[in-house]
DNA sequence: ATCAATATTGATACCGGTATCAGACGATAG
DNA sequence: CTATCGTCTGATACCGGTATCAATATTGAT
């Protein structure tokens, strides 16, 4: 098979339109790029003669010279994550109304990978960069830095990265989640399941633990547990390690902890869930648990999605701005290319609760000691 | 704002190394590249100055002239829809693992947008093409040609192309919609709507003019028409063509035309959905009616998800394995990059039927005529 | 008709790599 | 001590565009 391969068969080049329609490349190349001055005969015959022969510029060889690719790197976590494909479908439209393509990479929020594709991004010399960075505390954040030493402009999305102050376009995650967890507390609950805390290697152990660890968390999930956090402490609920997930961010794992914090001598009778998989994991603990939702317990979580208005009964749920995110950051990163060089900027989009039907009041009864 | 822009800093060249160094350029690349023959404490030296400098290699330079870009370009309807998404992963795994990146535009399903698409990879040098098609029969084809004159690779993924005959991998749609269709007909059910026919200005009269619809059909709509039209026919059930929708393709449409059939003299008693929308469209219609399933209705759709699962009652779903379509096409497509030549392969992966509880057998009963 | 000003054009250097080729050097053999 | 061969090295021609510059052609003015 691997025998004498066809090589790509370029496209005529611009000498060879020149040849064909017998004048110089420079002519040619003013024709085609519409600035110099070209008689008009000639341009029309350049023309005529490059359609025939059917040219296509190469963009390659453009770029080379002029510096510029009209590519724009995309690192994110997941592309097949709900939350990621939306924001990717904003960069994406609004990449394209400017003329921008993109490189999309993913890392599955490792390090090393992020790493490795900012770099190869870089070598393919885009024009920008757009981020959801798998950096924590204390990471190495090296990569960011020839970014910008490169004056490749980079714009964060989802996640700002401590310790490395950039243009960022993020969700306001903590209050959405403690406006969530009010919700709930407003109905009456006090033990309320946290679905898809930071993974450790075992509970927190008071609210100290707990604070360390956020710091050292991906900045969306600390903001989300900071914003549970604020709500408890808010309506002077006390906080319990037991009632936070510490596990592996799988469907599987969110579903087995729910699972063990039914069982406890006394269980939440809420759950506030961080992410589409948290939410269904949960669901699924319930139903294997033969529990139902609202009556059971109360259910709510991050990432509305059309399937949680056709649940039965219908899910609450806060909805993420998932495209506006893309579109905002792709607006800003194309702006800096630009030339735009105003004061960093950080927007953050709001989430939206939106009501429906899986947060029950709960008569306060006497509970057993 | 838009003032001096500091334009991107290129880190340094092979000739910036070479100078630092005190080499020559070619000795510069020998010693980088590996090939050629450099003396050890040349190379040595140069590999220390080279990372001192922090030199990165030009990939664009590289690709200029060795006509090589190690980059894919991949063409699909909309990156948000799950199913691509999850294409979008498989494509994106393999390749990165090949050493390839991806160059990713979405059509929206518009002919002009994938020829612009294409059009524009083709441009920019990509070394393989995945293209899901928006093109039909009659349909201007010129832009597939151009690839193929190129002698870049191409392969279609999830839709075939009449009168393009190339490396394809789909799902065999037709059979896994018969499949479908039949579990709910041995369930009993005999008048099933259809939810999600192609799209026309009016219903078909009759199975012939819906065929010639079909022939005119994006490829897999057919295809799953299709194989509902032969689950009918292998049962001796005669087709209905108000029960088969020609909306376009929203949710809301989805569920508008749904509840329009419900309403008719003799209503389906199960639905059968081509896609993620028109399920959640179909759903959202009961609710409205206040209608239950399987009770009332049974559903079956295809492009099972995680909330299926959790749905009360969980749905039986077609599992397409969109993951494995993107990870054969990026197979597909290095492969010949590598000078594959054997012949056309036409790959057709199977959907995988998921019982669960939404299909109810019904009893038969007398009907009013 | 002559000359300056302007329009049109081709030649050419460059972008940052790769790849070829020939010269310089050292070592070994005779 | 010289011939021969292999190793190591730098110079240089590409790749296909862009952009500058000088040369030529054209035009209008006097």
């Amino acid at each position: 098979m691997t025998s004498d391969r066809p090589r790509p068969t370029s496209s005529p080049t611009i000498s060879e339109v020149a040849a064909a329609a017998g004048v110089g490349r420079a002519t040619v190349a003013r024709s085609l790029g519409g600035y110099g001055s070209v008689s008009e005969p000639t341009r029309a015959h350049v023309l005529a003669v490059a359609a025939r022969l059917g040219y296509r510029a190469n963009t390659l060889a453009r770029s080379m010279t002029t510096g510029v690719t009209k590519t724009l790197g995309v690192v994110l976590a997941d592309i097949a994550n709900p939350f990621f494909a939306g924001v990717l479908r904003g960069l994406s439209d609004t990449a394209k109304r400017e003329g921008y393509d993109l490189l999309v990479l993913s890392t599955n929020e490792k390090l090393a990978e992020e790493q490795a594709a900012v770099g190869l991004l870089l070598d393919k010399q885009v024009d920008g960069l757009v981020i959801a960075s798998a950096a924590t505390a204390g990471d190495d954040l090296s990569h960011l830095l020839v970014a910008r030493e490169r004056n490749t402009p980079l714009v964060l999305i989802d996640r700002l990265v401590s310790g490395f102050d950039a243009d960022s376009v993020v969700i306001n995650n903590r209050e959405a989640a403690r406006e969530a967890v009010t919700t709930m507390i407003d109905a009456g609950h006090t033990r309320i399941g946290f679905v898809w805390g930071p993974v450790t290697v075992q509970p927190a152990e008071d609210l100290g633990t707990m604070r360390s660890v956020i710091a050292g968390a991906l900045w969306s999930d600390g903001e989300r547990l900071s914003g549970y956090l604020d709500a408890l402490l808010e309506a002077g609920i006390e906080f319990d390690t037991s009632l936070v997930t510490h596990v592996l961010k799988t469907e599987g794992q969110a579903a087995r902890a729910v699972s063990g914090m039914l069982a406890l001598a006394q269980p939440p009778t809420a759950f506030f869930t961080t992410e589409t998989d948290a939410t269904v994991g949960t669901l699924r603990a319930l139903r294997t648990r033969g529990l139902r939702y609202p009556d059971d317990v109360s259910l709510l979580g991050f990432d509305d999605t059309p399937w949680a208005a056709v649940m039965d009964p219908p899910l609450t749920m806060v909805a993420q701005p998932m495209q506006e995110v893309g579109a905002r950051a792709a607006a800003i990163v194309i702006g800096r290319i630009k030339g735009d060089d105003s004061d960093v900027v950080h927007d953050v989009l709001p989430a939206r609760l939106v009501q429906r039907h899986s947060v029950q009041h709960r008569a306060v009864r006497a509970l057993p000691l």
